[in-house]
DNA sequence: GCAAAAGTGTTCAAACTACACCCATGA
DNA sequence: TCATGGGTGTAGTTTGAACACTTTTGC
């Protein structure tokens, strides 16, 4: 009873610069939807994890290493790809700002960020892929600590407030996102201060992961 | 570029009865783990969606309709089943109590429910995917309605306030309880009592979906 | 009239919201 | 010295938690 449904994963990867939020995106080389943006991804290898998948896929085709990877969803509507019977396991994943620089020091002229506000046209049903993974990380940032991984490993408190203020698309106090944060005790202070040209320059706070799954496993739970 | 990877679905019905959560496993008929309990489920024919999948498959092995259905996770580890890869996406789905009685009368001697605290051995990886589920079903109901899927149509309220401590593990205060739930406005209380046999009759009440969404739509969340 | 389950309000503590001024730096 | 962003506390309101007695029925 061998199946003709064939299997692939995608990858929706955000980034965030510039007050933005942004996802990678690839221009495809064949058919169909020749030369139209899509998420990356591809069919997965018979000796590899899915996970494996993903980071082979998304190194192949944009160059990038992601910081955090989750499964997403499965999408297996029989109509979904005009090939033939393809169901896909998609990713959403998250990169720190770094990878930005990583990324453009790579040939990879078909690999290119858009912002969430501005995308283009996209090829199959990753559209619908991508307005999930973006519900799917507006929610998650609420109750786990995921945001952390899309900003530089010591980032000024400013940095973590605007980021949240971006994905929930409201405005936070200042005052009161801090002392919730602060509250969680999963950030460290650190002796080093920045400065953004102009103004007082902010300490920098690091995320203490080990402190974060100490608490978790002690039952505190993390959400804003 | 043709794989020789394999798809099929599983799923994990939850029941509740006499304040017990179960579960529908099936013995299985064949290797590898013949005669050992499984998660029903099983291959995907090249027409049918995956959720058609799951129904076709758990009313052909268990004589069951369901009446809650989400996806759950998909598992892919390449070691996860002897016979060669196969990825499995698994679902989660409820049923009410008179499904019960409906799969009582169709011939289906391999199918069992369980309490989920006195589970058997399980075949594959199906103890963790299980796992999963009861994780996922004891999150989900704190922030969607979906207990009232486990319960008649029409309920006392101290049915559901039971499901809810026996889900959530520990004690719920019954004022506070009702006070939370009745402020949801997402109940309709019935001109109808139940007797238990001892004791005050109880109001019925019924979960009324329309309004639920309505009010979904409207941005106002379910939250106990 | 008594046993058994249903129904109902109030009080206290904790958490959340709103809000404005001073501080440290660079130009 | 001024413009710019960083840092901080308090008061009022809302929400959550704890808690006990009355009501309705069957026996």
């Amino acid at each position: 009873m061998s199946q003709s449904i064939k299997l692939t994963i995608d990858a929706v990867v955000f980034g965030y610069e510039e007050g933005k939020i942004t996802v990678l995106l690839i221009k495809r080389k064949y058919e169909p939807f020749k030369n139209k943006w899509a998420i990356p991804g591809g069919f997965i290898q018979g000796d590899e994890s899915l996970e494996q998948a993903v980071e082979r896929e998304l190194y192949e085709e944009t160059g990038i290493k992601i910081n955090y990877l989750e499964q997403l969803y499965t999408f297996g509507q029989p109509e979904r790809d005009p090939r033939g019977r393809i169901v896909s396991i998609a990713y959403f994943g998250l990169v720190r700002p770094d990878a930005f620089k990583l990324f453009a020091s790579t040939d990879a002229e078909d690999a290119q960020w858009f912002s969430i506000d501005e995308l283009p046209e996209l090829s199959f049903d990753h559209k619908e892929i991508l307005e999930l993974a973006i519900k799917r990380l507006q929610s998650k940032i609420t109750y786990e600590p995921i945001g952390f991984e899309l900003l530089d490993k010591k980032f000024p408190f400013s940095d973590l407030e605007k980021l949240y203020s971006t994905l929930l698309g409201r405005k936070v106090d200042r005052r009161n996102f801090r002392k919730k944060i602060v509250g969680l005790n999963v950030l460290d202070e650190l002796d080093e201060k920045v400065s953004k040209g102009s103004g007082r320059p902010a300490n920098l706070f690091q995320f203490n992961q080990k402190r974060y799954f100490q608490l978790k496993k002690e039952g505190i739970i993390f959400e804003i």
